[in-house]
DNA sequence: CATATAAGTCAACATGACTGACTTAAAGAC
DNA sequence: GTCTTTAAGTCAGTCATGTTGACTTATATG
């Protein structure tokens, strides 16, 4: 106990500290995805299909490019989710009104049902979480979360709502 | 603008703020395993080699089905990619001492020097995030990551540092 | 001795990712 | 008005990682 202070013991517990940290966000991640999956799988989906309808719920009108630069995974991974997703009537496609080449995405109402559907679950995980650790954790929570990611997360912001 | 406290309106605020949060995870955890792809990639390995590697290294001894119970799999999958990391001389197997029905696994230098190259640039990434939001910061981040997985994650306590 | 447990195995299958090559339609540049 | 670039989709093949189900082997335990 005489070296609590010394280079290599202050090392020691940064690298403990990093990884108690590396395996919550492991933990955190794998029950997050787990609930959803589950409720998924009846409709013949997995979690490639929620972060589509996730997304696209979260910005109705993105174009199919903006998505695939959230997700990060290739064209043909995702066309394979999406025409599943338009063939089963929870995405409506449309063109772009500048630009034609573009299909904009949007939830159809069968869509959004299903997207609430897995969003409370996860919602009520996250309120779980925010209520046990109070305001001030939660901003830390986010403060580290967005220094992990590459780059600061895109806006994302909604369309403003229409109506006076 | 007149009914920022209306109850509707702070559902909505507490839904974005939620919202929010579950982008960041994702965007962080997106970016946090895409780092270690790559290298793993130059070994044939993938994810769950990861996983493993990382899990054995953090707790030396460990047994097969005390990592099934981390990682949330099944025997077959964990089965597969431990007998790649096995025979590539990456982990190595012994009986267990009171249950020799046990295979206790521990990394070779081999494994443990790959466990160390992936493991420093998800430290790196780490402090770059810790040191940019600070400790209290870290202090919420861990709090609420606790609180978004299912049970209190296990103590996953090295075996005390053995020597005088 | 009987049963339960730790681990592994074989087989078949689904999902979600990848590369590479190609097409179509529309936009933008000159 | 042609040329080039871009948005999107398609076809084909591959790989990694997960699943279920059935079964074996060795050892521990009541």
């Amino acid at each position: 106990m005489t070296d609590l202070k010394t280079g290599a013991n202050l090392l020691f517990l940064r690298e403990e500290e990093i990884r108690q940290g590396v395996e919550l966000l492991f933990y955190a991640y794998r029950d997050f995805t787990g609930e959803p999956d589950k409720i998924l799988a009846r409709y013949g989906f997995g979690r490639a299909h929620h972060r589509a309808l996730y997304f696209v719920g979260r910005k109705p009108g993105m174009s199919v490019s903006e998505l695939l630069s959230i997700l990060h995974i290739t064209k043909q991974s995702l066309s394979r989710v999406l025409k599943q997703l338009v063939d089963d009537g929870f995405i409506d496609q449309r063109p772009g009104d500048h630009d034609r080449r573009q299909r904009l995405l949007t939830l159809t109402a069968k869509g959004a049902a299903l997207e609430r559907e897995l969003f409370v679950r996860q919602r009520e995980r996250f309120s779980r979480a925010y209520r046990a650790a109070g305001a001030e954790a939660v901003n830390g929570f986010r403060k580290v979360l967005a220094g992990l990611a590459d780059e600061p997360p895109p806006a994302l912001a909604r369309p403003p709502i229409s109506g006076k």
